[in-house]
Formats: C-alpha cells, sequence, structure tokens
DNA sequence: ATGAAAGCGCTAACAT
DNA sequence: ATGTTAGCGCTTTCAT
C-alpha cells in the first residue's frame, strides 16, 4: 500500500502538503495540488484510516445500535438503517452496526474511539442504556424519546401526536367506539418508547372527543391477530374504528375482520400507523399514519454531525404525523 | 482516556508487559497479569482502535455488504445480517455496514485498512465486484454463488437442491403438473444468484420426474401475486402444485388461490423456500424448505476469519437443503 | 505557499 | 518473565 510519504516522494512535495491537499485546511497553489492529485491517482493511495484516526481523533465512522429485539418489525428497523447509512455517507462517514442491546458493545466503540458519535435506536422509556450514553464524549442521538432526555438529542417521529391523531380522524369521521391495536404485548411490557407514546396519544385524543376506546397489543402472528380482533369485538361489541400500530400483524388483522364478515371500511374503519409501503401492501390501500424511517434516520445523523462541530446543545425533534386518508375509512353516515 | 502507558506506569510495569497481558501472545506471571489487571479496571483503560490498527495492521472488523435494494426482502436479508453479526462478536469483531449503492465502498474500506475482511451478500451471476473483491488483500467470503468463484470463497444455502427438492416432492406427492413462483422481475432480471439458481434447479428436479411446470416472477404485492397466480393457472390449468420463492408474495399468493376457490392443500399443494418462522406466520402453517439465515450468516464469518489465520485457498459451501413437511402439501389421492 | 518534525497510542522485534 | 525501542502512517504545530 502507498503511503503519503510515496505520495509526497513522486509529487515532489512533503508530507504535510499531500496532508493538506487532502484536508482543505490550507492553500495549495494549483500547481502543486495538480501533481499531488496526480501522484496520488496513479499510486491508488488511500489513507489508511487508523493512521488517521490515531492522529486527528477522527474516525469518519458512526456507530449504530440497532438491536433486533423480538416484537419489532426489521423491515422498518431497516428502513431507519438505510436512512442513517445513506446520510453517512453524504457526510463521509462509515457506519459501525451493533446489534447487541447492551451498553458494553456501547462503550467498547465509544472508548476505543472506534466511531466518532452514536446513533441509538429502540430506546425505552427507561433506558438502562442512557447513562452510559450521557457518559460518553462522544455526541449521541436517540431514535426514539424516553422520559428523560436530558443531555442527550432525540429525534423521531411524534408518536403521541400520530395516536392522537389516528383516534380523531376516526372520531371525526363520525366513530363513537374505537380501539387500538398496538404493538406485540413484549414491546409495550419493555415500554419501548413508540408503543407508549402511541398509546397516550391514542387515548388522549379519544377522550378529547368523547369516543370510548379500548386498547389491545397484538402479536405479530395470524393467531394474535386473531386473539386481537376478537378481543375487541368481545370487550366492545359496538367498534366500528381501529387504529392498528402493527405493521406484520395488520395483513391477519385485515383477513380475521374479513373472516368474521366485517367489511373495511364498511363495518370497520382501519388507519394504519406504518410505513406507507406496508400500507400500500395490503389488501386494500389503507389510510396510513407514515412512519417515515429513512427520513427520520437521515436526520438522527445530521443532529449528530452538528454536535461534532460545534458544541450544539442537546435537542429533541418530532417529526409531525401526516395521515393520508385511503380506502380503509370512509365518512360514516349518521 | 487512559493509555497504555497510564496504564503500564499504574502497575508498575512496561508498555509492553500491558500489551502482552491483553493479547496473550507470551506468558506473564501470576502476579503482573493480576496488578496489570488491576490498573486497566481501576483506569477504565481500552486500548485505542486506531493505534492497534497502525501497529498491528489489524482492525477487528468484519465489513459486510448488504443489499437494501428493491425486491429482496429485508426481514430475510436481516437474519443473513444478524447471523454475521452475532458470530463477528463471538471472534471479538465489529461489523462495519456498506450498502450495495455504495459502489466504492469496498475499495473504500479495504484500501484504508478499515476493515481485516469482507463479506458479501446479494451476489450476482455476474457481479460487477467480482473483479474488485479478487484484487483485495483482505479475504472475502460471497454469501451467494457467482458463476466464477474463482478465487473468491463461497457459501449458501444450495438453492439449486433447494428447487429440485420442492419439484421432486411436489412428483412424489403426486403431482404432474406444477409451477415455480419465483423471486420478482427485478430480482430475476438481475440474475441474483439464488433465484437463478432455484428456477435450474426446480426445471431438473421437473424433468427428471416427467412433471411439466412453468415458472413465473412475481412482484411481492398484492396485485403482482394476483398476476402471477392468474398465469400459472392461465398458461397450465392442470397446475397442482406451487413452488413458492418470495416471502413477501407468499400471504398474497395463498390469499388470492383461497378467492379463487382453491383449497391447499386439497386443490393445491404449496411448497415455500422461505425462513422457518415466515412458513409459520402464514394463514397455514407451511411445508417449507428453510433458508437459514443466521446459520449462513455465521458461517461466512468462520470461513473469512479461517482465511484471516491460515493461508487456506478459497473454498466453497453449500448448506443442504431440508423440507419440513406442514400442512399446506399431502400426498395426492390417485 | 510549503517544509520539518513532533507526536498520536499501540505492537512486536530485539534484548536480557 | 519482563523491559527497550523502533516504527506503523498520519495530522498539525511551528518555522520560514
Amino acid at each position: 500500500m502507498a503511503t503519503i510519504e510515496d505520495v509526497a516522494k513522486a509529487a515532489g512535495v512533503s508530507a504535510s502538503t499531500v496532508s493538506y491537499v487532502l484536508s482543505g485546511k490550507r492553500s495549495i497553489s494549483a500547481p502543486t495540488r495538480r501533481r499531488v492529485e496526480q501522484a496520488i491517482a496513479t499510486l491508488g493511495y488511500r489513507p489508511h484510516a487508523g493512521a488517521r484516526a490515531l492522529a486527528s481523533s477522527r474516525t469518519n465512522v458512526i456507530g449504530l445500535m440497532a438491536p433486533l429485539r423480538s416484537g419489532v418489525d426489521v423491515s422498518v428497523v431497516m428502513q431507519f438503517v438505510t436512512g442513517v447509512v445513506t446520510r453517512a455517507r453524504d457526510v463521509d462517514h462509515d457506519v459501525l452496526l451493533l446489534t447487541q442491546d447492551d451498553s458494553g458493545g456501547l462503550e467498547r466503540v465509544a472508548a476505543g474511539s472506534m466511531v466518532d458519535a452514536i446513533v441509538v435506536m429502540d430506546v425505552e422509556a427507561d433506558d438502562p442504556r442512557l447513562p452510559v450514553l450521557r457518559a460518553l464524549r462522544q455526541p449521541t442521538v436517540l431514535i426514539g424519546l424516553p422520559h428523560d432526555p436530558a443531555g442527550l438529542s432525540c429525534v423521531d417521529l411524534d408518536f403521541e401526536a400520530a395516536g392522537r391523531l389516528g383516534a380523531v380522524r376516526l372520531a371525526q369521521e363520525g366513530h363513537r367506539q374505537v380501539a387500538l391495536v398496538g404493538s406485540p404485548p413484549e414491546v409495550m411490557d419493555r415500554h419501548t418508547s413508540y408503543a407508549d407514546r402511541v398509546v397516550r396519544g391514542f387515548r388522549q385524543g379519544c377522550d378529547e372527543h368523547g369516543v370510548r376506546h379500548v386498547v389491545v397489543p397484538c402479536e405479530p402472528t395470524p393467531d394474535g391477530a386473531r386473539r386481537a380482533v376478537d378481543a375487541v369485538l368481545a370487550d366492545a361489541p359496538g367498534t366500528t374504528g381501529l387504529v392498528v400500530h402493527n405493521e406484520r400483524a395488520l395483513p391477519h388483522v385485515l383477513a380475521h375482520l374479513a373472516e368474521r364478515g366485517h367489511d373495511v371500511p364498511g363495518d370497520a374503519a382501519v388507519v394504519a400507523i406504518c410505513p406507507t409501503d406496508v400500507a400500500l401492501a395490503q389488501r386494500l390501500p389503507l389510510t396510513s399514519i407514515d412512519i417515515p424511517g429513512e427520513l427520520i434516520g437521515g436526520v438522527a445523523v445530521d443532529m449528530v454531525m452538528a454536535r461534532l462541530g460545534g458544541d450544539q446543545p442537546a435537542e429533541t425533534r418530532l417529526i409531525a404525523p401526516e395521515l393520508t386518508a385511503r380506502a380503509s375509512t370512509a365518512a360514516r353516515e349518521v
């Protein structure tokens, strides 16, 4: 492998000049720059990442903790991951992937100076990783919103507003009894940030509009969906509207409604909180509130880079939800 | 951050002794080892990854190029990724995530010495990355099987055998006219390694058993599945058995069969080639040939690590497919 | 506008 | 069994 010294020699300059050509941190005369670039090209020179990190304390790598816990939909996770990786490349960074949800991994990559910054997904209300993250010298962004985000930057869809929006929409369309078919029980039990927030927003929206409601968690399986739908119909027989926040259960919920003879949207309106492509891949195109994973992943990178640059304070950004009406809802005749 | 020098001082030894305690590359007396470990613990010392990489030419990072592109089922991809990351951690490595459309990514991380080894997923028959990979000094393992794997190690499910196995099973159960509902058209068109091989094996299996057959690609949408099923039933009305190799289309294929009044397995038997959890998450548990993604990902890491150690030659490993009979097939009455 | 030189923190000969 | 020392390949003062 060619080193910076080889390049310098070939271009008839010093190593530091090559370094400055590469970094742009000082002005270089046009002819010099040209010779250096020429030399770099012909030698196929690439700076050694480790040497660079050692000398500059910058790795140009972002750590991404994407735990693949049970109950979370991997395809949704991947949209966030894609957003992070894509935006990271835009700002000349690579991504180191951590999938274990232990704080050991965080400390290893952070204290070992493997990464410049860290993005953490799948945050819980009282996430045990928070104290660890607060202690790191690398800036951190959470995708999600814990109880106490003090000192940490956060970004996410405003899931509370999304839950409320779903409820309010159903209320406005004339439904008086609705249900939230939510995340799998284990996700709820962990108090995964987004699950908690959707429930809270949904309840508030219903209460504000005097709409009766029930909330049921839902296993992402055919049987789980059957049980959830049956539970709703048993506990609250007058239910005519559903907010479903569970990508994998969605097809089964729809299938079971059909099986029980409930027409959508005639007998039961459905508002899905899910990525748009999921809403469009169902048996009928669903009215939905998009989860813009790629966007959010990209914003997470922007935020973390901003904090890397200056000494910006931590900040929380919640993306406003947007509802797109499709074939699974319709104004109710009175 | 504490350095190795700090630790050495605290333990009353030289830096190299600390290094050797950490690496185990020479024997250390029990008392010395204890003092060093004590110092490491109290100082919270972590070796600087860059410094280590610079001095040792080892990063303890594996590069993983994973597809985040259209047509591939991300949940299947994630199983492979999980296998890679999990096994990598077992052998004390981290994973740097590269995406397919990051064309220069391989050269960047390889020439920049960011990774010790590379695992590449979603390989095409004539993958344009092959020449690049052959030129790298880091060992590489492909998950998939290109036309000409010369010089590169490969590991994958034996998809050709899987395609054949599906066909043969249907033949043995008495079907005389069968169909393969395959990968999405764009995956076929790219000649993605696994798609090609399934088709080839399926055809061979049918031919060997004198079974008539058709092959249709299938968009992973409700409409796509409808079109695929309709095409099969139009072109080959006597079709009674289906091999489906398309995770996302699977539920829609089953739904459309039901809609057209075809009972499974009575009127149409279905053998799915997909991860077992996908086969079990359908409306009825499917007879399936498992795609053991985690296993294969782990094996990929083992292979690449083996090549890192010694100077093993490149090798190709194909995992034999196994069919598990469930509710979607049944011996045919004659 | 460019060069010289001092590290960055570690590993691995080479000593003893 | 342990210490000494020469780099690994960069970045970045400090000079000029």
